[in-house]
DNA sequence: AATGAAAGTGTTTATCC
DNA sequence: GGATAAACACTTTCATT
């Protein structure tokens, strides 16, 4: 048994997971709202705010973009493995590319694994050209999306 | 040539561009620094927003979450081929286990990828174990974010 | 689609516990 | 860490263009 999943000390208490859970669902809840929910005053939920940003747990207050909705009707996860003394090259040419909307490097025999959205099948040719001078890549078309990005268990 | 890339009718004007920019750095701007930036009342951003709300654009405001600052210093990409008869099953078990915070279904021979956040090397060993009983798996940890999710072209 | 004005809310700072 | 109070700022609605 591992001990890392009962955790004694968690990072937030249950005041803090309630304001990460109600700001991930809208992070433009005003600080009075998440102070009536949570039974305390603005200025405390603001210092509680204020906390979580210094403490890096909440790093930034974003938005949910959908692709679809700007015409990129099509996404699909790119294995990419530089050829031999590519590897400083292709990662410039992901960064560069703004379709990779997400790249992560990894062990194993792929090196990186990117999103990519498109709006033909075309238009994924066209990138994959780019890449496939400098690596060899192995793509597979998102047919639905099982999990949406989510919270990890907050305790 | 593709046409798709020389987009003659964006779905964004310029001004909707900067706002959905701006409220991706920071979803908590509020909407008067958003009409001062753009030169425009508050109503009329309001309104902006709101109608990007309706047309799906702006998905949600939501929480950009450090899984490092809450204990989650492992991340992997694991790839999963369900067993015969298995892919309504393991599809399950993904949702259900809150450590895989995201997952695309895909083409090819993996029907699944999948992102997952861990304490420990012994904890992504407890959530295999767990896949491997109906699943074939390939696990890729990250070693670093080449790209960061970011915004697509909004043009 | 956008504006200005006004009423209603929300935020921030200082002070106290 | 948390509360209250007051000054200041923002949001929302409505009439107007």
């Amino acid at each position: 048994m591992h001990n890392d999943l009962k955790n004694e000390n968690p990072v937030l208490d249950g005041i803090d997971r309630r304001l990460v859970e109600t700001l991930t669902a809208n992070a433009r809840t005003t600080t009075a709202d998440l102070a009536r929910q949570v039974g305390m005053s603005a200025p405390s939920v603001a210092d509680r705010l204020r906390r979580l940003e210094e403490s890096g747990v909440i790093r930034a207050y974003t938005l949910d973009v959908d692709p679809v909705a700007l015409g990129y009707t099509l996404e699909a996860i790119v294995r990419i493995r530089p050829l031999p003394g590519q590897l400083r090259h292709v990662e410039g040419l992901i960064q560069e590319i703004p379709e990779f909307v997400e790249c992560d490097k990894v062990t194993g025999d792929d090196c990186f694994i990117a999103r990519v959205v498109l709006r033909s099948i075309s238009h994924l040719d066209g990138i994959l050209e780019r890449v496939t001078e400098y690596a060899e890549t192995n793509t597979a078309i998102v047919k639905a999306h099982t999990v949406r990005r989510r919270l990890p268990p907050l305790r």
